[in-house]
DNA sequence: CAGTCTTTTCAGTAATTATTGAAATTATAC
DNA sequence: GTATAATTTCAATAATTACTGAAAAGACTG
């Protein structure tokens, strides 16, 4: 595997973001690749095109999969793993908003609703309680938002999308706070 | 500054969770004392009750103040800086948003409209910059969208929000996945 | 089941990120 | 101006995370 200079700037920006996205750079560069790739791509490709150890990549494989960002299939008379990237970015999406919501939100609200099972009612504790409702109120109501959006096909969310803020229109409010027509 | 057994749950939570969020442990911690306390804190409280260093408060803050997500004001008679986490969640999410947006994303969608300024037009190349191009398009879709809802008041974010799945009756049309009432 | 190919594990090391303490800077008071 | 309070900077160190190489484990072949 050999990429070509477009392909790369594409790839090391990947890895020099992944500390940003909460993944490391190895990880954010295999992504780009098999991303970009017209082909499945197998281990050893995929570290010779990088230049990264063996075990690195095969750690790195583990890691997407547990994100549920990669595919694996074999071909005729190979017995080595071939990896893709969906190719549906609507699905790459749902996946990371999924994900991240497991990861970075749900803990939280577990958390939240542990400490709201019996919230103190005097002094600051009492303060405290009642940040905490707000907190996991608003996570609530966006993550079931979220559940709604991801449960649309890609026709419907992106229709909605480009509504935009003449959705306030369609709930028949006239609270809009500032004119923001989309295409 | 001291906090109760209660408050203490909270903070640390927020602690662990910081390097998931991708900021650290000592932020994170902050954030929250700050969110829970019913009065703003100097530096030298919040060093005190974290049990961490005086410098390590400064670049914190310095840190958070980046993010914009803590307000400085003085009281009469003392110089010191106090610190406040906004009171309504809703801000502090509109500005979550944005700066994960700014921070995440923007980036990325830059060097995508300069990869595509003159796409290659054969070979794996070319397939690239049509995956590239998906992947801007996407991104633009919901950043776009985003932008839209932070322009919302709370009370019609709210009530999109909770119209769910159900905001597909009112775009017209019957090409509902998954039935999903919301309250 | 011995041999070969492939993948995974993991201890050690490298690289990065977080935190501290001391010194420097800034701001205010006298 | 000098003294004092508050904050920031930054080099050193601690802690964490990423990566490698070697060895082990797993999977298939004949």
């Amino acid at each position: 595997m050999k990429t070509t200079a477009y392909q790369q700037a594409f790839i090391l920006h990947f890895g020099e973001m992944g500390s940003r996205w909460g993944i490391n750079r190895t990880i954010g560069q295999i992504y780009a690749l098999l991303y970009i790739s017209p082909r499945p791509l197998n281990a050893e490709q995929i570290t010779e095109a990088l230049g990264i150890s063996r075990s690195n990549t095969s750690m790195a494989m583990k890691e997407l999969s547990a994100w549920q960002l990669v595919r694996v299939q074999h071909l005729p008379d190979d017995r080595r793993d071939y990896f893709t990237a969906p190719d549906d970015v609507w699905e790459i999406f749902r996946t990371l908003v999924a994900e991240r919501r497991r990861r970075e939100i749900e803990p939280t609200a577990s958390m939240l609703r542990g400490a709201l099972v019996a919230p103190p009612e005097q002094g600051d504790d009492a303060h405290a309680a009642r940040k905490l409702a707000e907190m996991l109120e608003l996570i609530e109501l966006v993550t079931g938002w979220l559940d709604d959006v991801s449960d649309m096909d890609q026709r419907t969310a992106t229709q909605l999308m480009k509504l935009g803020g003449g959705v306030q229109k369609l709930l028949g409010a006239g609270r809009r706070k500032k004119e923001t027509p989309r295409a």
